[in-house]
DNA sequence: CTTGGGATGGTCT
DNA sequence: GACCATCCCAAGG
């Protein structure tokens, strides 16, 4: 299956979140594959948004968020995580990215539960840090280009429908107001 | 089930 | 020098 095309995430921030949910996220290693179903995002945007990255001004760390839409955002948190986004926004916005927060593990649970070090399926994958260490993504995935089917890549997904929740984002102080969080569930 | 604290270091003020 | 878009485990109800 083909990647996403860029024009995709070349949208409005909160408009790719909820888009995201249900499209699958892929990371080659070695000839494996790992992969999951996204079912939880949050939208961070720019200056209409105190609670994003891009908030104040551009610096090392944030540039990605001002640069080319569909690369990948990659942060340094807590001392010892990382947390993925993907780069979107609309043409008229100057910065934004879509956090992803929970994966449904679908290939390579093997591995995955070796990156965890954790063998309980429910929590392999489902919290930021979680995922980006199941699926081994750090701070060498910083900027890298998921338009193209390479090591790591977002394509179409589950077609089933699911219910959409909304609410408000989670672990901050300001922007309480927007309600920039998304889950999909899928009835069983 | 909920709550609280420790781990751990880059980034920004 | 404070602040984190977090996680995990232990203790309490």
């Amino acid at each position: 299956m083909s990647s996403l095309p860029r024009s995709f995430y070349a949208r409005d921030t909160v408009t790719v979140a909820r888009g995201l949910l249900g499209k699958k996220l892929v990371r080659k290693i070695g000839g494996q594959i790992i992969s999951g179903i996204i079912t939880e995002t949050e939208a961070y945007r720019h200056r209409d948004d105190p609670a994003s990255h891009a908030f104040r001004r551009e610096t090392e760390r944030n540039k990605a968020m001002f640069g080319e839409v569909g690369h990948s955002y990659v942060y340094f948190t807590y001392g010892m995580y990382f947390c993925f986004n993907v780069v979107a926004r609309s043409p008229k916005s100057k910065a934004g990215a879509v956090l992803i927060r929970s994966l449904q593990p679908e290939k390579g649970v093997d591995l995955m539960k070796k990156n965890r070090g954790k063998t309980d399926l429910k929590n392999l994958a489902n919290g930021p840090a979680k995922l980006s260490l199941a699926l081994d993504i750090t701070k060498n995935q910083y900027g890298v280009d998921l338009t193209n089917n390479s090591s790591l890549f977002i394509t179409e997904g589950l077609q089933k429908k699911g219910k959409i929740t909304k609410a408000r984002r989670i672990g901050i102080k300001e922007g309480m107001e927007h309600l920039w969080n998304f889950k999909i569930i899928y009835q069983t």
